[in-house]
DNA sequence: AAATTAAATTTAGCGGTTGAAGTAAATATT
DNA sequence: AATATTTACTTCAACCGCTAAATTTAATTT
């Protein structure tokens, strides 16, 4: 019999380093030489026996590869550190990624700001910049104009050159493709099938990735979120809309076409409130922003012509304050919410859930009580139950999420192939 | 929508043979020697050449892979068969797999019958065998010991001996870990957390694998249906419950935790209608069987006591014959159907839904009235919209789906290792 | 019969990896 | 202080899986 797949979900605490982390025995056939080196990076530094070890290879192999690393400048040995408790024989010499062997940048777009990091091949960010953002949709032309300033500002501060630069990502919320770039339909773009790729190659000299707002957060997790120690969990965000990103065997998972998956237009009522997608039911209308304030509208006697941001804050501390009619439309949200995890705990069984994003704070739809809805809603545990966190980032962990996916496609390029 | 009906045949493009058709390029790093075996299983044979392109290896490897297959028994060259059109050159030697090169027995357990297969290597049932199971649960022994003459039957009828048998597969609804065979629960068995596998390796003399009818019948898609030329595809039956099976790059996915997906369990419906596993709005609450009856006994005045098959058939011929209430009744069931299957669509997108499984036959629950639903259901298809398949196999099918567990187990371990 | 075409086989060689032997650098023992 | 012991790292021959190219085989065409 067989025991192979599935079991090995590291449950300790994510290591140093960023990177997701790689259980032991890594199945797919990735070289040698990018194992070794995302193994390095995954725990800040590492000697080579125990990368050896950790993936279960021979000493011999390590040694010529980090040999091999070290000449191309990607590892380096640490000169000494404390090392762990003093025990006899030769000490170990640990390896860490040499964190200005290249660098990326990563920018996002919304409705309301653009923003972009420069981080380095470590994932520190070494500069940031940001622009107001148009309220409607624009063309591509528009937004790569507004966003080039950016990265010339990013330039400016560290003091970098655009051939430093390895590669670009860009998040942007819509149905995009990943692997081409094109996007098909995005709310921020007033054309429907844009090469946005290429339309922000123009800014740089050098390759550019776009990814969907929901799979760059959960890449964000992935790497410099809890997500990191675990082998599968998802991330749900609750914005605009509802989106949500899946992690399986450390990768994220991008639905069977490789569209991601549109959790937020999953029906949740028959013939329930009606969405902006022009259908009854989904989630996202009871969850969203907008679903939020129409009924605000009501309880309340606001208009709808108010910024969706600042009435959404106003109906939240109405409803810390006591307003039932507030309070009502709250615990409506999470009732929904609720189900919408069940229902992922359901189909996926992720041994981890995360709700990522900014709005994280109005923790009237993120309390314990809607956790315990969850968990009452799902059934058997068969192994663990599930594991709800929510993570509050602060507005730059779209831009960080789009350096996590610049950061693995550089490390793709640069460091998978042999020497370039 | 294409009603197939029995193990017929595979109407798409899927080449002979059985067994997941692989796409031309195979990432996963496999052996050679197994992915010649199974190039040449899925299209019911292949020279060597052709074998070569396909899978992107050099002619020189087929050769030598080939010729230890051969040696091992596995294969054999197809002494003429009419060539393809004649053309210059020396003509290619077509291979086949060796069917009698090794059996495995497919079980199945269920409420009404346990139903046992035995198929050689290539699939082709040699031997099958059933007999009544008890309606309520028993013990793992009492189970193990009514299905141990089937296995002798199958033995006897074929004039096999049990060391002809490679491995042997078994379906059984409930939570089943598949990697170790322990049922944690399920509706047949008394105990909860039995060693099931362990305790039918007593009836046979090979390694028993064990996963629950979802994953199955999953399979025998993959192995012997529709799916087979489907790179990813989902399954979903309706019969006591509601299972749900997907396979992503021809391999079956189990989630997150490898305990397979609880489509039935998912929630359609805020404090909705009852279900059996005591919580409201599951999906399974509005399906199955027990679901239709309990509407059945309040429209036509029939009792619950009447066993659920021939109280089924009544209502749904009632239905047919225009009885609004039993109409009533379906109608709803298809529009609860209709939005689980679009929220498989708009969280997966495969390109490919088969509602599979004995009970296809009702056709007011599966008619195209409840297919357009789903698309109406479901949002903007960045792709080609998604295609939805049902299939009425004969009662025989989990069996042949548990014997596709098996075959694909026996490969693994007879022909993946070098020799052995 | 000779030329042509295509499949299958043979073989030299290459690259990635291991295993074992050898070297280096520390602590423990005497 | 000298030696033994332990552990990490390095070196290198050997191996395995595979490929590319040359060769052989078997058919058709001329």
């Amino acid at each position: 019999m067989s025991v192979t797949d599935a079991d090995a979900d590291n449950t300790d605490a994510a290591p140093l380093g960023c990177g997701p982390v790689f259980p032991e025995h890594n199945y797919q056939s990735r070289s040698l030489r990018k194992q070794v080196f995302e193994h390095v990076r995954a725990y800040g530094n590492a000697a080579r026996i125990d990368t050896a070890r950790a993936l279960s290879i021979s000493a011999g192999s390590v040694t010529g590869i980090a040999a091999e690393l070290i000449a191309d400048g990607f590892l380096r040995e640490v000169e000494d550190v404390s090392r762990r408790e003093m025990s006899r024989g030769r000490p170990p010499v640990a390896l860490e990624v040499v964190a200005d062997s290249f660098y990326v940048i990563g920018i996002n777009l919304s409705d309301k700001t653009h923003s972009a990091v420069l981080t380095d091949a470590i994932g520190t960010v070494i500069a940031e910049s940001k622009c107001a953002a148009d309220k409607q949709r624009g063309s591509a032309a528009k937004i790569v104009a507004d966003v080039a300033p950016l990265v010339h500002d990013l330039l400016a501060t560290s003091g970098m050159t655009k051939d430093q630069i390895a590669v670009m990502g860009v998040a942007i919320s819509g149905a995009v493709d990943h692997t081409t770039g094109f996007v098909s339909w995005s709310p921020q773009l007033a054309e429907i099938n844009v090469d946005l790729g290429k339309a922000f190659a123009e800014v740089v000299d050098c390759p550019v990735f776009v990814d969907n707002d929901a799979n760059i957060i959960t890449l964000a997790e992935l790497w410099f979120g809890e997500g990191r120690a675990k082998s599968n969990f998802a991330v749900v965000t609750v914005e605009h809309g509802v989106g949500m990103g899946l992690v399986l065997n450390n990768r994220l998972f991008r639905g069977a076409r490789g569209m991601g998956m549109e959790l937020g237009h999953t029906k949740v009522q028959l013939d329930g409130a009606l969405c902006r997608c022009g259908q009854r039911g989904c989630l996202e209308a009871y969850l969203a922003d907008y679903a939020l304030m129409r009924e605000a509208a009501t309880a309340l006697g606001l208009t709808v012509n108010q910024t969706s941001k600042v009435s959404l804050e106003v109906l939240f501390s109405e409803a810390k304050q006591g307003n039932t009619a507030a309070k009502a439309i709250f615990d409506r949200a999470a009732k929904y919410l609720a189900l919408g995890l069940a229902n992922i705990v359901q189909l996926f069984d992720p041994a981890l859930i995360i709700l990522s994003g900014e709005r994280m704070r109005y923790d009237y739809l993120y309390a314990d009580d809607m956790l315990a809805q969850v968990h009452r809603l799902t059934l058997n545990p068969g192994s663990e139950p599930c594991e709800i966190a929510t993570h509050a980032w602060g507005d730059l962990i779209w831009a960080r999420g789009a350096s996590a996916l610049a950061l693995s496609a550089a490390t793709d390029t640069l460091v998978g192939s042999p020497r370039q």
